[in-house]
DNA sequence: CTTCAAATGTGATGTAGGTCACGTTAAAGC
DNA sequence: GCTTTAACGTGACCTACATCACATTTGAAG
């Protein structure tokens, strides 16, 4: 499936852009490819875009001064992801974005989404669904963070997204989960 | 000042509305007195506003299955505060939300936002900045919950919101931060 | 096919924070 | 002002998970 199709599919599940509304809207997004391993945020930059997966997957993650890395998102086809307090305020970022697997991305600036939204309300009805929907399940994950052990998170994880099973690597889920991959690796251990 | 003028203050600092305008926005809203420990909104109940604090302060919060708290958000004055996930989803709360102090609110229906957010492009625009805020704020308490010990947590909620060092008592505080009572009574106790 | 790096498993040991118990202080309600 | 309840402090002990170290497996790149 073509990109601007995924995308199209995407926001008219939420809100109703004519074609030529949609070509308009369409238009302000431009393609991207990055190869496993590539850095599309890195702490520090200039913030611009924020970016709608085609194909592949992408991490936002944290680094701490230990260096210890904690996963704030995986991003699969459809998924959006940015340094999102960075985007919105202005200030460098503080979280990198990086592709488990080649990606696919549409790139949109903040200015243009800004331009956009004001310029079209169905699309800024679009943003703000997008938003809501990005708030709640935070709030669940912050609440199963601080109420559920880790075997617990880790199977509501998988059972949420099993694709993510086959893709990323048990030491970034364990990065996801905030715990370290030897707790992980030893969840199904056989007991001693 | 007003409910009304708190609004008004409120919402002018993101987006641009006429009087006339603000008064049909306005029009939507219903004020509402709680005590002090009243329930707003309780596990089960069905969802239909959100609230805008005016005076007091409100708390929102799990419950799990060993009757142990977890709070999600202190709503104090200009905050607002629901169940959102059940709000926006028409799904039975499972989130509480009550009264830590005596509490004057403007409550505000789901589906009078949705008209309103659908007539008014202004107000879209302005719940779509509110949640944006929300979420990066969730973001970076998830990070911070994974990254940061206890008492780290408590002088960055005490930096940030003074004020809840005098109203809110300290076992919700340990709530907030996902800790027991004990423990963060312990972390200035001197030592042994 | 081979080589090298990344991912994973596992033992030994350390520690932050949890839980239970009990006592004290402070404040709310009558 | 008295009484009752909520908030708070603290000791003893417990547990989930972290950390470090090292072995093994897997998979990607030449």
């Amino acid at each position: 499936m073509e990109a601007k199709e995924i995308l199209k599919n995407h926001v008219s599940k939420i809100t109703q852009l004519t074609d030529e509304q949609f070509d308009y809207f369409f238009s302000h997004f431009k393609k991207q490819s990055f190869k496993k391993g590539q850095a599309i945020i890195s702490d520090g930059d200039r913030v611009d875009c924020e970016y709608f997966v085609i194909s592949g997957c992408l991490k936002s993650f944290f680094i701490n001064d230990d260096l210890k890395m904690y996963i704030l998102q995986f991003a699969m086809p459809t998924w959006w992801a940015s340094d999102f307090n960075a985007l919105y305020n202005h200030t460098k970022a503080t979280i990198n974005l990086d592709c488990i697997t080649d990606a696919e991305v549409l790139c949109l600036s903040n200015d243009d989404r800004e331009k956009l939204c004001n310029e079209l309300h169905p699309v800024e009805h679009f943003f703000r669904w997008r938003t809501n929907r990005g708030y709640v399940a935070t709030q669940k994950r912050l609440l199963s963070l601080m109420n559920n052990n880790v075997k617990y998170r880790y199977e509501e994880l998988l059972k949420m997204y099993p694709e993510l099973y086959n893709i990323v690597p048990k030491n970034l889920i364990a990065a996801y989960l905030g715990v370290s991959r030897e707790t992980l690796s030893r969840l199904y251990a056989p007991e001693k």
